[in-house]
RNA sequence: GGCCCCAUCGUCUAGAGGCCUAGGACGCCAGCCUUUCAAGCUGGUAGCACGGGUUCGAAUCCCGUUGGGGCCA
């Protein structure tokens, strides 16, 4: 199967999961079938667009690891690939077109499109523009717009590659606009030229897009041009249920990416958003769902983009991460919680505990939460109560005795020795000792070793911690208790 | 309002006439494990929107209703 496919953003923001999904979707079938896939930038509304946004738009598809065959930086056999730099041949189809009777010069007034809008929405008659300029062969000198001469009856078919043959009552349709005032195509024309030209395959867009499919298949018509596949796939919602937008719980890309998720997560999950390989598999490397990849697996209903599935799907990659890369990924975010860089010899300190970390993150911020205190040099931050803890609350002569026996055993052991293995033969043997429960002994040591009441696992801790750090922050705790909080 | 699309657990989905006593995943609930928090393990909860057909047999095909969504305004 040849295939061309393209990604279609207009630079007017950060794209977002809705539209990223499209282009993932696109990049999945050509990456199957061994296509190309295009980036083309659609810059035509120059009203709506956004400096720097094409540059955000291209960092998100390499977040994503969708890398693109042919686009506006890399150029390639169609270029450009700015719609704004192919201007003429909009432009000669459009000229093209009228000359062959198939659209027309329209010089109708914006204030004249607008009392005739308003007066069939009073008359309840269904809006469009009623031809007026058809057939009159306006002059050219004259301010215009060129409209689409579209059949008057009859149907259109659009044949939906998911759908099958969808048909549209041509009567209900209006002479659309193909060429603004401004000399600039509108997307009905931009998109049906280029893709002609650019020899797409298959265009993949959302189902917003299906009304207007018959305009852009008479477009193809009236050039004389053989269609591509039409392949309008189910829109995302949002947990209001109405498509996702900006303005309802679109979360752009980058957001994604500052909050902690992965991109393989973020792609495993978007994928499986309308489409599946089986009635098993949803944990699948971007390998093996470009390998699965297929057309026929997307379903027809839209579905809802369900947050905390995304998250648990973070924290199952997170797991199944090598801890040392787990480290270099959550490194930044500890970075920014402690504000100083950390080298890699550093961080492999962490080695050990990384796993039981990887465990507890579901989000890469939640890294510092887990690590900060291997970090900090000060006194920690807590209060005595957490370092009582529920056995001892409110009892702080019995904590110090505790945090005291702790001490003297953790001291027993020599630096060789201060593995997590010993370290909790020796805990626990006090604990067995004292008569009281593990969890009564240790979390007076784990809130002074970490600050913290949840932590990671505590033997693993005080190993990477070390010995004098340990004995040090024992020493403070001892200290706060026996001085009762003012 | 007109046109169009869609319809399986709360969510994502499997299912293309008998393999369905409707499967999986996330969530949720319970239990186990347990040094906090997690993870893990075991079990459980929950769905074919409704009504008519077609057929020996329908989640699956057809029609209608209802509901949701999209586009145009």
């Amino acid at each position: 199967m040849n295939v061309r496919v393209r990604y279609g953003p207009s630079p007017t923001g950060e794209p977002h999961v809705g539209n990223i999904r499209t282009a993932l979707f696109d990049w999945l079938l050509a990456r199957r079938f061994g296509g190309q896939f295009i980036v083309r930038i659609e810059d035509t509304d120059q009203s709506r667009a956004v400096e720097g946004a094409e540059q955000l738009i291209l960092d998100a598809l390499t977040w994503l690891g969708l890398d693109w065959d042919e686009g506006p930086d890399v150029g390639g056999p169609y270029a450009p690939y700015r719609q704004s730099e192919r201007l003429p041949m909009y432009v000669e189809a459009a000229r093209r077109l009228i000359d062959e009777g198939k659209a027309y010069r329209c010089v109708c007034s914006p204030e004249r499109l607008d009392a005739l809008r308003k007066s069939q929405q009073k008359a309840k008659q269904p809006p469009g523009y009623d031809r007026r300029c058809r057939g009159l062969n306006c002059s050219p000198d004259e301010p215009h717009v060129v409209r689409l001469a579209m059949p008057l009856e009859g149907d259109t078919i659009v044949n939906d590659y998911l759908r099958g043959d969808v048909s549209f009552q041509n009567a209900l349709l209006d002479d659309h606009v193909l060429l603004k005032r401004d000399g600039f195509p509108t997307y009905h024309l931009a998109s049906v030229v280029d893709d002609h030209h650019m020899q797409i395959t298959h265009v993949i867009r959302g189902e917003e897009w299906l009304s207007s499919a018959p305009r852009h298949i008479q477009t193809y018509a009236a050039l004389g041009w053989q269609e591509p596949a039409w392949v309008h796939i189910p829109i995302i919602r949002g947990p209001d249920k109405g498509k996702l937008s900006k303005r309802h719980g679109a979360t752009s890309i980058r957001q994604y990416a500052e909050e902690g998720y992965l991109p393989e997560a973020l792609l495993n999950f978007l994928a499986l958003l309308g489409w599946s390989k089986d009635e098993t598999t949803t944990i699948m490397s971007c390998a093996e769902i470009t390998e699965a990849f297929d057309l026929d697996g997307l379903g027809l209903s839209s579905a809802m983009f369900d947050i905390e599935r995304l998250r648990e799907m973070n924290a199952r990659y997170i797991r199944d991460l090598e801890p040392s890369d787990f480290l270099r990924r959550g490194r930044p975010h500890l970075e920014t919680r402690i504000g100083r860089t950390i080298a890699d010899d550093d961080l492999d300190r962490l080695l050990l505990i990384a796993p039981a970390i990887q465990e507890r993150v579901k989000l890469l911020p939640e890294f510092a939460d887990y690590t900060d205190f291997f970090f900090t040099d000060g006194p920690l931050d807590y209060d005595n109560a957490e370092l009582m803890g529920r056995a001892y609350r409110n009892k702080p002569w019995a904590a110090l005795e505790s945090v005291e026996a702790s001490l003297k055993t953790l001291r027993s052991i020599d630096e060789a020795d201060w593995t997590t293995p010993a370290l909790e033969a020796a805990l626990r043997d006090l604990a067995g000792q004292r008569g009281e429960k593990p969890g009564a002994l240790f979390t007076p040591i784990r809130v002074a070793a970490t600050g913290k009441r949840i932590a990671p696992p505590l033997f693993e801790t005080l190993e990477t911690l070390g010995r004098p750090v340990t004995v040090e922050r024992l020493n403070a705790a001892a200290e706060r208790l026996a001085r009762p909080d003012d």
